[in-house]
DNA sequence: CTGGAAATGAAATAAGTATTTCATTATAAA
DNA sequence: TTTATAATGAAATACTTATTTCATTTCCAG
């Protein structure tokens, strides 16, 4: 109860992984509380911060004294200093890590974070004034008509594709992933029933693949593409197009976009599914 | 006295300045120090500010009075308020954002939009706030110093996974990835070499599987950990770990912030070969 | 089961803090 | 200079908040 206390947040926040297996119940559930939300244990009364974490009070100073503060207060400071001494503003960073890039020919990861996170924010902003409300709203009704839903994409479109997938799942929706395992996309494409919607994600440079999987497919199957530009092959197969216009560093480019649209499909989807239940029921 | 009293700091620091003339020796006294050092206002006691500043106690409260305060303790709350919220101009779009999508019962694909590209810009100015140079440069080093790189993730950890891998191997890296097919994780784990290196990425709730592929790799393979929380079952083994939180939307993760984890880290990766290569060939 | 130790939570108590009061001092107008 | 008014600060008071206590429950080891 009286060793030495932590003198840094981050050294009680080391301290709290390495015990948090030992730790009784409702110390663990502070425990939770302190890595989670740090900030609110910063500001919060013990009351407050009790009630949010839902234990009395006296856990809270118990939780403390565990950790070899005297009382709460005392362990409430490092929360404290660490809320003053770190507030470099978003704008302050992306100041810093300029200049930096400038003065040394050195790339650091860190300029990279920088300029990647910037690229990306730029990108999401371009994505909600590009896409047009009728084509979100029309490829949710194609795959929410859709029996099954089948998902192609291949490289680094693969990584799109996938997510589409795992997302459609996790609302319950059948979704196929065609992952070209052994070469068989094409087989995989026709394995696709009348009843059925396709997804295709192609970026430069297009995999034949993907188009080859399209052509596969069978007619009147209804066709949802995200892309990266108006001219893709892909484009004139669509009921859908969605052109996506990624983040790009230093002639890397970015998914988030993509990431983003394939979720915002996904969770319309699953809003459609319930209102539709909800006004079939009364 | 009874007047209404500003809303936010920013509107407080306004009114400071403009009456500042107009103020008594003391309360001119108090305005200076509000204006300077707003975060030991955010934090301190009266007794406390009231030292620093040079002023009785009392002072204080009457300055708070003057700008139409309750007392003191409401106009701190505007300092620690400007504390709290780390990015005030996202935050707010989050927050307009939901309250408009609650006031029509119908959630359109538009406005989901919305609310993600929000989301996930708000992450990207988390990520850029919260990951370390130290451990960013560490992870890169690791991947450089390893003969080949082995990546695991599970569900939706699966999608980083994959891009990850994509990555590096798009920089010419050696890079596994475990995905598990046939459940011979273990078995695909213990296929890594001592020189090798280990990348897991892993969410709540925390697939088992990843857990157990770590366990299974052999001793000295350092490993580089992706995950959402400090608490996580992965961060006691890792050599570098990335606590990433990611974008939620009506219970619903991003990936987005991982990604572009996983992107600076491979970028990085390739600009630190860049630079030995240059290094000694001179 | 059963006894004993640890954990827990409600309530009492202690500590700390903000606010008010009021006597005193400075300021400005007549 | 005088007087009315505003400003000021030390100390008392009222409040809030942290901490401790103790009765009760939970959890194990025997």
């Amino acid at each position: 109860m009286t060793s030495i206390p932590p003198e840094t947040l981050a050294e009680l926040e080391a301290e709290i992984t390495a015990r948090h297996k030992t730790l009784s119940k409702r110390l663990r559930q502070v425990a939770h509380f302190m890595i989670e939300r740090p900030k609110e244990v910063a500001f919060g009364t013990v009351a407050i911060i009790a009630r949010d974490a839902d234990v009395p009070p006296s856990t809270l100073v118990r939780f403390a004294n565990a950790f070899g503060f005297q009382g709460f207060s005392d362990m409430q400071k490092l929360f404290r200093a660490k809320l003053v001494e770190e507030t470099p503003s978003y704008n302050e960073r992306v100041r810093l890590a300029r200049k930096h890039s400038q003065t040394s020919q050195h790339t650091s990861p860190m300029e990279l974070l920088e300029e990647f996170t910037t690229s990306n924010m730029v990108a999401m902003e371009q994505l909600i004034k590009e896409v047009n409300t009728n084509d979100l709203e029309k490829a949710v009704s194609i795959i929410y008509c859709a029996q099954a839903t089948h998902i192609v994409g291949f490289r680094r479109s693969f990584v799109v594709a996938c997510y589409f997938a795992y997302a459609l799942r996790h609302i319950d929706q059948r979704a196929f992933l065609i992952d070209g395992v052994g070469g068989l996309y094409r087989e995989q494409a026709t394995t696709l029933s009348k009843n059925d919607a396709l997804i295709a994600i192609s970026f430069k440079p297009y995999a034949t693949e993907t188009q080859d999987t399209i052509m596969s497919k069978p007619n009147g199957v209804p066709l949802i593409v995200i892309t990266d530009s108006q001219l893709s092959p892909l484009t004139q197969y669509a009921d859908v197009c969605f052109v996506v216009k990624e983040a790009e560093v230093r002639s890397f480019r970015s998914l988030t976009a993509s990431l983003c649209l394939a979720q915002t499909i996904a969770i319309g989807l699953a809003y459609r599914v319930e209102e539709e239940l909800n006004g079939s029921s009364q």
